[in-house]
DNA sequence: TAAAACCTGTGGGTAACAAATAGGTCAAGG
DNA sequence: CCTTGACCTATTTGTTACCCACAGGTTTTA
């Protein structure tokens, strides 16, 4: 197979496949007469797998470890759980802080339905957020 | 005010002082004598400011709008309100992508409680992964 | 046979900083 | 006076998982 047959296949782009074999993921071989790179049906295999890991939550250098534990022979899986048990609450704690931001927008939105927008002035810039009762913010909240 | 003073009084950390003013959102001066950049209490306004607007999930360069239209004397209120109601279904959507995600973490599991470990052959990397029914992801659905 | 679709490698971009480098400045203590 | 420590400067690199552009070679299709 070539590239973008393996990345159709999978339903990725090609850049998606070669980015993963750049990075160690997929080892393809060499078509001597072009130079082309090739994959076979263990490709699919990985790249299939490559996907289920990131929906679950695995970076593609933890899935690198996952697949050269396996490329070795060795059972990946109490690694897979280990992973899995202490991602888990991190992910939690994320929507925890997402809820949080999204419940002070839904009340800063309401708020500010009855509040003047005011011009800039020296001390103020926007009003409808300056003047507003702030919560205490929490480390790293962006989406 | 020197740049650790500002960055102090906001708390956070120099760094991101340089940061946000290699941005352009803040406006210090030049001390002539070594070239320090000197900072003035406006700054400080400036840096609570982006501090709200940072966990109200707006992202730099919006703040570096907002921060402009407000140099100019218009009044940002309107954009923010704007960008706060497009931004809000996307937090939402984030939420539940990352609950759903959960969900397959805790299902995947408490499934595997009772799975064999399995070693790697030519069609299976580890079956923890595979041999689980999989979810239809959607895109991006990472933390 | 020529265009369309594909391949290669390289380099740059994304967000919001953190960290490291290398060298200059300043205040206080001995 | 000098050293130490805390601070300043600018620039570069790293983080994540790709996407896009480029230039030039190859294969497929009409």
């Amino acid at each position: 197979m070539k590239v973008i047959e393996l990345a159709r296949s999978a339903g990725v782009t090609a850049e998606t496949v070669r980015h993963y074999t750049r990075e160690g993921l997929l080892h393809p071989e060499r078509d001597p007469h072009n130079g082309y790179q090739r994959y076979g049906e263990d490709s699919l295999t990985r790249l299939r797998f490559i996907q289920r890991a990131r929906t679950l939550g695995f970076s593609l250098r933890e899935i690198g470890e996952i697949l050269g534990h396996a490329d070795h022979g060795d059972s990946p899986c109490p690694m897979v759980r280990d992973l899995l048990a202490a991602r888990l609450p991190e992910i939690r704690q994320r929507i925890s802080e997402l809820e949080q931001l999204a419940a002070r927008m839904e009340s800063a939105l309401s708020n500010w339905a009855d509040m003047p927008d005011g011009a800039p002035d020296g001390n103020t810039i926007c009003q409808l957020i300056e003047h507003w009762n702030q919560p205490r913010q929490s480390k790293e909240e962006r989406s």
